[in-house]
DNA sequence: CTACTATTATACGAACTGGTACAAAATTAA
DNA sequence: TTAATTTTGTACCAGTTCGTATAATAGTAG
């Protein structure tokens, strides 16, 4: 890497300035960011802004990009490793916890927060966020799978939909974040819920 | 009612403009909206729709209780009656479900699909949003409560965050139907989820 | 040194934004 | 009738919106 290339060379580091933007569209959401907003958050100016990453839409999109990535870093682990099925659940609430309030006041799922009022008008941003739930609904449902196979999880339960319980559990963490819930009280919750989505309750 | 009052007589529903607005806000979120398309939906001009309804943030707000208004007329009879648990949990979660496909494409629950997204620089909806989770959650916790009365759910489970988990489910069918998910798989998804809120799942 | 190339910087424009001033209209009260 | 009151309609404002045309800059290639 780090070849030399003709013309002027770029000011900006790519993975910055995403982290940058990620964070900017996470405050104020899509529709209420400007580009001059952006332009500042990023020390880019317009010009240099659309011929890296396009047009606003475009920029949001690898905004969503950047946050998945940086989500999968935190709890891709706990897919195929020795965790028993309990423990993996705790770690990957524990884990989506410390991100949606990695910031303060806490800002919950940058996705699930965000995009899901740009869908109807917006079908590629629809198209992402669905993506963005299948992903997800295939990190808990291979977690379940698992269980199954070693006899951790009763095998007449549905893997697919167990997995989808699993990842509501996540979107009702990310928005109570958002809309003030404190962490203890959410790290409550995420130790009432994990027993039962383990299908050991209430004994 | 229908007193006569001095002046010039409105010539709007409040009622039914709060439906037209909450639709359109449902529709595009609340920044992406503009008081033209307010105004346009409302069949109002500007200055009627400020001495009706105050500024736009006012008039979101008023479409945030008139829809929570809507919810409770759909749901509420399941609070204090003779519904056992899971009727009781079945039927709101099909009746919301209704509610989330009304319009097409749906567009799932306006509070948790349009508002957290403004939730960070707007303190009042960021308050008003909160105070829906909590009267969610009691919302579902009463119901939990009332179970461990009759000795239907096990009185060492906590009602306070049976009902958070429960309106968890709620947050992700409606973030999944406004992101296409079809009505048939949610509806599988419920049926799947209420007998494990209701500690009766794998037996 | 001169051409070439890619990025950065400046500046602009047409459309739209939320909000309001002001006048016209439609009713009641006296 | 006339005055008072309330709503409606028109028109406007200053500021912001997204996007782009054009020029300046900083490097490489020959």
């Amino acid at each position: 890497m780090n070849e030399k290339t003709r013309g002027r060379p770029r000011q900006y580091d790519r993975e910055q300035v995403l982290t940058s933007v990620l964070s900017l569209f996470s405050e104020k959401g899509y529709s209420a960011t400007s580009l001059d907003d952006i332009s500042e958050a990023m020390n880019m100016n317009r010009p240099s802004i659309y011929n890296a990453f396009g047009d606003k839409e475009s920029i949001y999109l690898h905004a969503m990009d950047s946050f998945r990535k940086q989500m999968r870093r935190a709890v891709g682990k706990y897919l195929d490793s020795e965790y028993d099925l309990e423990t993996a659940l705790m770690n990957t609430y524990l884990s989506a916890l410390k991100v949606y309030f990695s910031s303060r006041p806490a800002q919950g799922c940058f996705i699930f927060c965000t995009a899901p009022a740009e869908v109807i008008n917006q079908p590629v941003i629809k198209e992402k966020i669905s993506d963005t739930l299948v992903e997800v609904d295939e990190f808990f449902q291979v977690l379940f799978a698992n269980a199954q196979e070693q006899g951790d999880y009763p095998k007449n339960m549905d893997a697919s939909n167990a997995g989808k319980l699993a990842q509501g559990a996540l979107h009702t963490i990310a928005i109570r974040a958002r809309a003030g819930e404190s962490q203890a009280s959410l790290k409550r919750f995420i130790e009432f819920t994990v027993p039962i989505l383990c299908n050991s309750g209430s004994e």
